[in-house]
DNA sequence: CCCCTTATTTAGCAATCACTAAATTAGTCT
DNA sequence: AGACTAATTTAGTGATTGCTAAATAAGGGG
């Protein structure tokens, strides 16, 4: 699947825009989202196919991170769709902080 | 509908191709391909929806040009995918010079 | 006025897609 | 080993989508 079929859904927009600078969990990824962990983990699935997010094991946890450079001109396409707010909902962003902040995982 | 949505479908990037730099009659545009006048026309419809074509009329013909303004940065984009020859058949490029030359289209 | 050309639109169809729920794989603990 | 957690995968479903064929609209010329 070619990278702006990819990115055409909103959804992975999402998703990338989660882990765009930091590494996140699958399951930290899905908890972000009103649909279950395994639609989260189809998604990934199409991202990993496509090469736009990279992987790093540990345990049985799974690291995601956006693949930038595997975007390309689409990279910086995609900041900009995010900096002016036109991309779904701002409270994305905010889940983003609050994960960061609880990035040792032992929510409640 | 989004641009990025609207340019994930290949036929509608081939079309866009083929307007690029000049403008094309609806007919010339659709007869450069294997589907019917009415499946062409859709597409349009959807990228003049999108503002990402412009539309002049001239009796009853319609010429088209793509809106390289409109598609910001992903023109540049698609402009790379063409010119690494990423993006579908080469011979959308032929077809183009063809109707180039054939103009005013009296063609077999 | 009829006929032809150009283009859009509509109804219907097959394929694709995002999702849910459940099954499965794999690693970590006691 | 068994139980628990993390993640992927599979089967099935409803909605969307690109297409065809046919209907419709509208301009131009005899």
């Amino acid at each position: 699947m070619d990278a702006v079929k990819v990115i055409a859904e909103p959804r992975r927009r999402d998703i990338l825009r989660l882990c765009w600078r930091a590494e996140r969990t699958a399951g930290d990824l899905a908890a972000q989202f009103n649909v279950t962990f395994g639609a989260v983990s189809q998604h990934l699935k199409v991202l990993r196919d496509a090469g736009l997010v990279t992987v790093r094991r540990e345990g049985t946890r799974r690291y995601y991170q956006a693949n930038r450079t595997a975007l390309g001109p689409l990279a910086p396409y995609l900041e900009g769709l995010w900096a002016t707010q036109l991309d779904t909902l701002a409270t994305l962003a905010e889940a983003a902080e609050r994960a960061d902040q609880t990035e040792t995982g032992d929510a409640p």
